[in-house]
DNA sequence: AGACTTTTAAATGTCAGACAAATAAAATCT
DNA sequence: AGATTTTATTTGTCTGACATTTAAAAGTCT
């Protein structure tokens, strides 16, 4: 683990880079502890705030924790998929605000992912995860539900869906894509009506998961990605000409 | 933007947090320059080393980039796709190593969400980027090629198809999957005969795409994953009994 | 001897003050 | 006016110190 000394600056993000690396490669295995602030700022010869400042960095994306008090210290942290979740909406959310992506695009990116998962989903849901699907499409036939209680609602519902394909990966891959959008699903008032509709969909979708039926669940998952999109779309012309 | 004074212990963590919410709802826009760090430890009532162990852990997540002299200071950064791409992988890469995720499972979602792109870029693949993808299949079937330089075409090729879909939010998610894959498909080693099979499966798909057939597409891919899973199994099975 | 309490040492968390280096704007000179 | 020098601002880094937390060691009592 060595630095270049010959660029001065951003030293802190060369030892963060340094520790990291060996992270990656497997010189420093997960719950393993680093050596203390001290002996770092020793070792790379730079002063203890900058080694801490390495070290904060690394901790902002969970690689390490950090503990305080005798035999403390920081640790390789195993990072978890919880942890990677949060981080990745984190991304996908400002990735979607500051690029200005179009509410199409992220949809249909939301709805290819979702899709991947249908098939897999149909296979292995378990009755658990059926049960919450009804369960979230029940409170969502609830009465005077708030626009942003029946989004939570339906992040739920898809939730169950992707976590029914069984596979960590794909449930973490997708938390960002599902998750990310609902800032710009917020922006979107549901009517009764179209609640109905998204209900209705949603109905079939857990009807063709209980028969697992992939290509069923497909079908209906383009139905409601067609639909998300036309209403997105009458949101924005009824914007354009208010009323 | 407040922080609360009653816990005492990670105040560099929830100065971070609190510019972080300021950045996520929209009080910090792109390229704002925040107060200077003397001025944020006036505001935070803390100082100066701790201010920047914040500031630190906000540039370890590419929410802001620092400059130095006069007019310099921290800016907010537009999180580019590129910037989230390569966070993405980082991540993406620990969290199956350090979690152990069986082949078959990385393996299964890495190729369902490319199949989720599959029918987009049957429909809007450009020239240039079954060019690409050409170019790369001849690389490929280049004799004398090490391991590793076959894994990255193989990854330039399918990094290829994915962009074919024309949509960043699917290629920025997708990135993840398959470059988190690469030191899993590196514990193949690929015999000349392996390599064969791929590169027709590879042209399958590139002459799929170029008649825009999204279903063969699909089909060859499924194919391909079946292919690699078998690879997988035959390479774990020599490990047990080595000749 | 064993269980409880106190002390101690090690580590991170925080602070204050200082200087170095980079950089853009202001001032100066030709 | 244009080029050069100076200056002020800001981040990057260092030194040294103290506070706080925590586990282990030492001590004490039963």
């Amino acid at each position: 683990m060595k630095i270049d000394p010959k660029k001065p600056a951003d030293l802190s993000a060369q030892i963060a880079q340094a520790i990291r690396d060996a992270i990656i490669s497997g010189q420093l295995i997960v719950d393993e502890r680093l050596p203390s602030e001290a002996e770092l700022s020793e070792q790379f010869q730079v002063s203890r705030p900058t080694v801490r400042e390495a070290l904060k960095r690394l901790a902002a994306q969970s690689l390490i924790r950090t503990q305080r008090g005798a035999s403390g210290g920081a640790f390789v942290n195993r990072l978890s998929f919880e942890n990677a979740y949060s981080q990745q909406i984190t991304t996908s959310t400002l990735l979607l605000s500051m690029n200005a992506v179009s509410f199409d695009t992220a949809c249909e990116a939301r709805f290819a992912l979702e899709r991947a998962c249908a098939a897999l989903s149909a296979q292995r849901r378990t009755a658990d995860q059926l049960a919450t699907m009804r369960a979230e499409i029940h409170r969502q036939s609830q009465p005077g539900l708030t626009d942003e209680a029946f989004c939570a609602s339906d992040v739920a519902f898809h939730r169950a869906l992707v976590d029914g394909a069984d596979n960590p990966v794909l449930s973490y891959q997708l938390a960002g894509a599902v998750e990310a959008m609902q800032p710009l699903m917020n922006m979107i008032t549901f009517t009764a009506r179209s609640r109905e509709a998204i209900i209705a969909l949603h109905s079939q979708i857990a009807d063709a998961l209980e028969i697992r039926d992939g290509a069923k669940v497909d079908a209906t998952l383009v139905e409601l990605e067609n639909y998300t999109r036309q209403l997105a779309r009458d949101v924005a012309q009824q914007r354009r000409k208010p009323a």
